[in-house]
DNA sequence: AACTATTTATAAGA
DNA sequence: TTCTTATAAATAGTT
């Protein structure tokens, strides 16, 4: 909405930059005040400059409203807890979101035509995806080792258990044939169970 | 910006309060994620439905940005309490916080500990924090020269008073010579006062 | 700070 | 809900 489209990314120039956030600043603003008239919600807005200073809006007072958010999170926090079930599930929905979110921002390059786009700013925007694959690549590569390494420590731990109770039915069996005579022909079974790996 | 012009004031019928919502919850998220990528700003966005349900956004993470809040709050009523007495305190105390953004900024690019980087991204990192340093480093030159301007424009004036007060005295030395006999001796201590620096 | 050509957001309709 | 579209609103570039 101007002369000319605008490209998402930090503009250069800092009379400029200056000069659009002071525009878009009072837009943002404008419009969470809107929201919160016309559809009744409690609206906290934090907006700081790249200078450092810090513009705010609130429908009642940001100190409400920060508290009220804490509680709120606090109970999300007690939800995940409950939900112990499947890590998994809520890291690819965390990536999921991740992922469009970059998406969100490049689209727009994307689905312009580049050619309009010089040298510089192909370089800078190459720089960024790379930057943004590799953190998500990177964080991929983390959980899936930390799962490895979990379950690495679990197989290690039932590979223990299961040596005892080899140990524990070896002896029980040297009790019985020497205490009575033999019944049954259990100790077969229970030797042939491999000893380095648990399938659970 | 639709078919029609609309009243600022809460919107009666619920549905379409619901469905104003949802379409305007989104875009002021967007304005938002502009103003913060465009202008290299730092926002924090925390929305409440009417039904109470939450919705945020926020460039870092919330709890960075409330409590960068919550220290620039603490700034804002130490500066008023103290009023002019210190300016250098509180441009001091506002270089911190810049530097804090920065470091929030950096600390959510990388992650966390710098050990499971790699060659090309520790270089990358350093060259960005280089870039932010020099930002600093070109502010405070800023207010160090703004400062040196203000005392030079000061010591200007000063000195040009200081001459008008030498020729008004002068003056008045000549009248009282002419037209009485001398009774003192002030007239040599007035010209011993350096003219070209006041030390007040 | 204003202006205005354009882009963008969105209200109403489907 | 989601898409479409006419129109209001925001704003980029300019003065």
């Amino acid at each position: 909405m101007g002369r000319g489209k605008v490209i998402m990314r930090k503009i250069d120039n800092s009379i400029s930059r200056q000069v659009t956030f002071s525009k878009r600043r009072s837009g943002v603003i404008k419009k969470a005040k809107e929201l919160a008239i016309l559809c009744d919600a409690q609206v906290g807005l934090i907006i700081f400059s790249s200078n450092g200073k810090l513009y705010e809006y609130a429908t009642t007072s940001m100190k409400s409203i920060m508290e009220r958010y804490e509680s709120c999170e606090e109970m999300k926090m007690e939800h995940i807890e409950h939900q112990d079930e499947n890590i998994w599930k809520w890291e690819a929905m965390r990536m999921k979101n991740h992922f469009e979110c970059l998406q969100d921002y490049y689209s727009s390059f994307m689905g312009e035509d580049l050619s309009r786009l010089n040298v510089k700013d192909l370089q800078q925007l190459e720089q960024q995806l790379q930057a943004s694959l590799h953190r998500v690549r990177d964080r991929k590569k983390q959980v899936f080792m930390d799962e490895i390494q979990q379950r690495s420590e679990k197989e290690v731990d039932l590979e223990k258990e299961n040596i005892k109770l080899h140990e524990k039915i070896s002896t029980k069996e040297l009790f019985n044939k020497h205490t009575s005579s033999a019944k049954e022909d259990s100790s077969g079974d229970s030797s042939r169970v491999p000893s380095t790996l648990q399938l659970w």
